[in-house]
DNA sequence: CCGCTTGTTCAATAGATATTGAACTATTGA
DNA sequence: TCAATAGTTCAATATCTATTGAACAAGCGG
């Protein structure tokens, strides 16, 4: 089962930037970019908003070719397309990741998950 | 005679994304990229929409920080910030105008202008 | 099979954004 | 001083976008 994804030749500069241009999206993209490796769901981004919210950006993102979601049991798990936006636009998302990882929004919901971590360990 | 502009430390990833993420905003950056050196002003874009428009839109622009805008006479000259947006966003810029001065929009008024230059010199 | 987990879809709403024409400001050149 | 030029501001509007809660779908574990 596969979602609709647009083709890399589909995704268009207009509709990345669109995509980027909203703060919420901006910091998915930014935590993405940090988990980079671990495969990461909806779930880890209920700190963003409503998880309803959460489907709704998730959804821009994958439609405008940022970002690709396979379905994978109940879950959906999240990654940036980074070949394929590098081959469309060189360099783009690199600069874009460098600055977004610092966002403010993506630092507060990581030290939330350690948090979170540290007090799971201590019970 | 200056307009305000936002200092380089006061420009935000998340509203130069914002800002560009609207067709005709990247297309008057592509254009300007294509015109570096050359001054432009609010005039030479009037084939992107109305007086009105155009000048919403540059305001955008400048106080995106993406723009300079300065008073000279009753025209202002319409620059693009390379320099403070490199040194904020590093290599942003560059991929997002070098896919930009191909957009279609730009090729468009590019085409029309060479056209116009044409019939003048015929007169 | 039943309930829980994970997400999506839908309808409603509030807020933002783009676009327009009319009126206005300011500079320049005759 | 007058008229033309170059842009802005304003109010109105139409459209789009983000956000929410309720209802739904589908896989997983007991």
């Amino acid at each position: 089962m596969t979602l609709p994804h647009p083709t890399a030749d589909q995704i268009t500069l207009s509709n990345v930037l669109a995509a980027l241009g909203d703060s919420t999206r901006l910091a998915i993209v930014g935590y993405l970019a940090r988990r980079e490796g671990r495969p990461t769901m909806c779930l880890n981004f209920t700190d963003f908003g409503s998880k309803t919210n959460i489907s709704y950006h998730l959804a821009k993102l994958r439609e405008a070719g940022i970002t690709r979601t396979e379905v994978s049991g109940t879950s959906r798990l999240i990654t940036l397309r980074r070949d394929d936006l590098d081959i469309r636009f060189p360099g783009l998302l690199d600069s874009i990741v460098a600055a977004a990882v610092d966002l403010p929004m993506v630092k507060k919901i990581e030290d939330a998950e350690e948090e979170a971590l540290a007090q799971g360990e201590a019970r």
